[in-house]
DNA sequence: TGAAATTATATCGTGCGCGATTTAATCGCA
DNA sequence: TGCGATTAAATCGCGCACGATATAATTTCA
């Protein structure tokens, strides 16, 4: 057997390390454009889910994030802090809590329309790749199961 | 209801929430499998790069995986902890620290030789399809300048 | 040769991510 | 109707990530 091409614990050849190196780069790349904004890229992806359908649950941005109420609820609580959100609990169950955006946090939604199209440019691939590498990522997380 | 293709704010338009929730589920892959041998996800990365190429200073571990030693300092030293690394000042350079595994640590590398194809298995994707999402993440991430 | 710049690691603070547990509201069903 | 089961959030603890800063060793070069 050739160990060079057969290392079973080199790094070069395990997907799981080119998942995790390519998620912290693109990371990085957000980074300095959610910047201004004020902005983490996890909290970038609530506003994302609440400028798609706002009011929301906890519930539902949760399972829409695939995160739960334990990485929410302080998340919540911090855009809440910076005015961009408002939690209040729901009338017709009085377990759920609504969280809906403010008038700061609509108006967030023009101030970051152009995020996407910088990263996307940032990730110097065409349209083509980027299309053919998501359809490639959804295809992996339909595969591994929803839970 | 229409499915929201002309959201510009949606989530499912945008690569960076499929990349984040692929990275998030495989990371839910290897967890159960890691278990057993009590190790993170990073540390099981980071053992991945002592058994290909230890010993390696602070900083070589922190080239290949992208972190810096903020991250990886506390990290080792839990691995020192279990016993599964040694470190120790580089007697040439003494800013610098090496990172060596230990006789555990090297035993570790046996018990930990299924996880790749197990995780491989569960991905439900047949090798080609993983080989080709492979590409395109190290296209990516090769198109994200290294700073 | 010696002071300034550079390099390697460590430390600190904040914010996720998630397993485990807790509390409270609602539901199921005899 | 009542009571156990289920569900929704919140809380706690630990371990990454990472910006900013600190400290110490090494290099550079005037």
């Amino acid at each position: 057997m050739n160990k060079a091409d057969q290392s079973p614990t080199g790094l070069e050849h395990m997907l799981c390390y080119d998942l995790y190196a390519a998620n912290h780069a693109f990371g990085r790349i957000y980074k300095p454009l959610l910047a201004p904004l004020g902005l983490t890229y996890p909290q970038y992806l609530a506003m994302l889910t609440l400028w798609a359908a706002a009011p929301l649950s906890v519930g539902e941005i949760g399972r829409r994030l695939g995160l739960d109420s334990n990485t929410l609820t302080p998340m919540l609580k911090r855009l809440e802090g910076m005015g961009l959100v408002q939690r209040r609990r729901d009338g017709a169950d009085e377990r759920r809590v609504s969280v809906d955006l403010t008038e700061a946090g609509r108006a967030q939604e023009a101030q970051a329309a152009h995020v996407p199209g910088c990263a996307a440019a940032a990730t110097g691939l065409s349209m083509a790749e980027l299309l053919a590498l998501q359809l490639q990522l959804r295809k992996l997380r339909g595969a591994l199961k929803p839970d």
